[in-house]
DNA sequence: CGATATTGTAGTAAACTTACGTAAATTGTA
DNA sequence: TACAATTTACGTAAGTTTACTACAATATCG
């Protein structure tokens, strides 16, 4: 689950490391960038254990050695150091708290970008494409990603809406028919207007896609589901990043759905984008 | 210009470099990855330098030597190759543009995260907590910026609203005073409606905040400006990540102004938070 | 108590660095 | 232009650190 980054697979396997191999562990996450310019010598005195010991250790973790183990953790380092342990405390500065929510939000978003099943995002532009009219449904924050969502696809030259009122959304499910796709956001996967909206969807045989947590009812009801696993907001003050996380997979579908639209569908995109001038200052004026 | 990455400072640097100094970074520039896995000495061999002209070559570009180089390149290769470069071609497959998309979003809240005035942040914080209340405005995709907003800040037990319509907006612009803060948000900062609200605003003396380009005609005009320089599109395919930075930015707003509010205020988040519990599916069933 | 897993010791090989010397290039001078 | 002086570039070889391997000792568990 924590693939790739190597900092996040050392937390992982800790409770499964014997002592030397943890307390190495301790010593590498307590600070990795001094790690990566330590000798394998003064690493294993600082971890009170032997030069082997560290060198199993990195064996473990699929390195060759300490070299290769350093440049590996040097790798995950750029944008893993920040990953770990950095919630906001009650007596950060701005200068505290600033990085470390975008540093939550880029970590959200680069676990997501390697956990992703690109299978699913296929289907689901398989989807879109051929759909003959899209709603994009949410509610709270979800709402306003549905919004954006709308905001990017009526470019497709697509009967597009979206809707944040849990009425309108009944009303329109059970107006739907094949062909209609109704887009569902939701972080839980659990609000049970949503899931009823889901069902009603479904009953009249509209494709409904999920972007929501996996195993949730919205996630079992759903035709096609986009997983979006972030953790859960244990810390008070840190927002709310899964918002953000959907906000990219729409982007790449949006993406997705442009390149099979094919390029004679550029110039299309590119009318939209001219029609905004006229209500612009222009740039040098 | 091209600072932070070893790969394009070694570029630039190659007209300036002796002749087996050049024979070196011409190896490593063929092949960084290899580079990162390789001793002093095979480097050396494939370069046809001395060992002593790799640990020099090493020096000149601010390492401590070959093993501290080897590992400033593989971070580089990290930012480098991802961050560098990737756009979204006619041809890709979902695996090709799926994460190309995560990284320049990536990329972009990286740079932000980097070059974020905190003393601005916190100006802002200032004025949202002595706030009578707070507008939230913006257009088309900023719009949906705004309602997110809206959501977040609506829990400071302050009235707060969103609006996307130009029109409400000039009239609440109008009817604002001293003690109204209006937050505008608005990618370009060059949209004339916009700007005009923005004066409208400023003319009745309320605060207006502006979440935009630096240097914009919305920048010039707010009493803060909070500068967000996202690099233009010029690739038909990517989307803008302009939205998801703003939206962040205001995630770290929202904190700052939690923050501030001191923990005698957690309760009342918490009792929101619950609010939303009986219109869930538990965990278990 | 025996078997297995874990950890450390010591020796060795490899990698890296330093010091020094030579060659090449550059500059100044006749 | 020719030639010496000086600087710079580069390589050799020795020295030092670093990392690895094999094996022994210790701990752990049935």
């Amino acid at each position: 689950m924590h693939s790739q980054n190597l900092i996040n697979v050392i937390t992982d396997a800790l409770p499964s490391l014997n002592k030397s191999e943890s307390k190495v562990a301790q010593v590498i996450l307590s600070d990795p960038d001094a790690a990566t310019s330590s000798s394998i010598a003064s690493l294993a005195r600082k971890a009170g254990v032997s030069e082997p010991s560290v060198k199993r250790f990195c064996k473990r973790f699929n390195a060759a050695g300490f070299p290769d183990f350093k440049i590996k953790l040097a790798k995950s380092l750029v944008s893993g150091v920040r990953f770990v342990n950095r919630n906001v405390n009650p007596d950060d500065e701005v200068s505290g708290y600033t990085p470390k929510i975008f540093d939550s939000t880029i970590n959200n978003l680069a676990l997501v970008r390697d956990s992703i099943s690109h299978s699913r995002v296929n289907q689901v532009v398989d989807k879109l494409i051929q759909a003959r009219r899209i709603y994009f449904f949410g509610l709270g924050a979800s709402g306003s990603v549905a919004r954006d969502a709308e905001n990017k696809f009526f470019r497709f030259n697509l009967p597009v809406s979206f809707h944040d009122d849990v009425l309108m959304q009944r009303m329109l499910a059970s107006t739907g028919t094949t062909g209609d796709v109704f887009f569902i956001i939701s972080h839980t996967g659990r609000t049970k207007e949503v899931v009823e909206v889901a069902e009603i969807a479904r009953v009249n045989g509209s494709t409904v896609i999920g972007l929501t947590a996996p195993g949730s009812p919205l996630a079992n009801i759903s035709s096609v589901t986009l997983d979006v696993e972030v953790p859960e907001n244990t810390d008070e003050y840190m927002p709310m990043t899964s918002r953000i996380v959907h906000l990219v997979i729409l982007d790449v579908l949006a993406t997705g759905v442009t390149l099979r639209r094919g390029p004679e569908f550029l110039p299309h995109l590119e009318k939209i984008k001219n029609s905004l001038k006229p209500t612009r200052y222009p740039k040098d004026g």
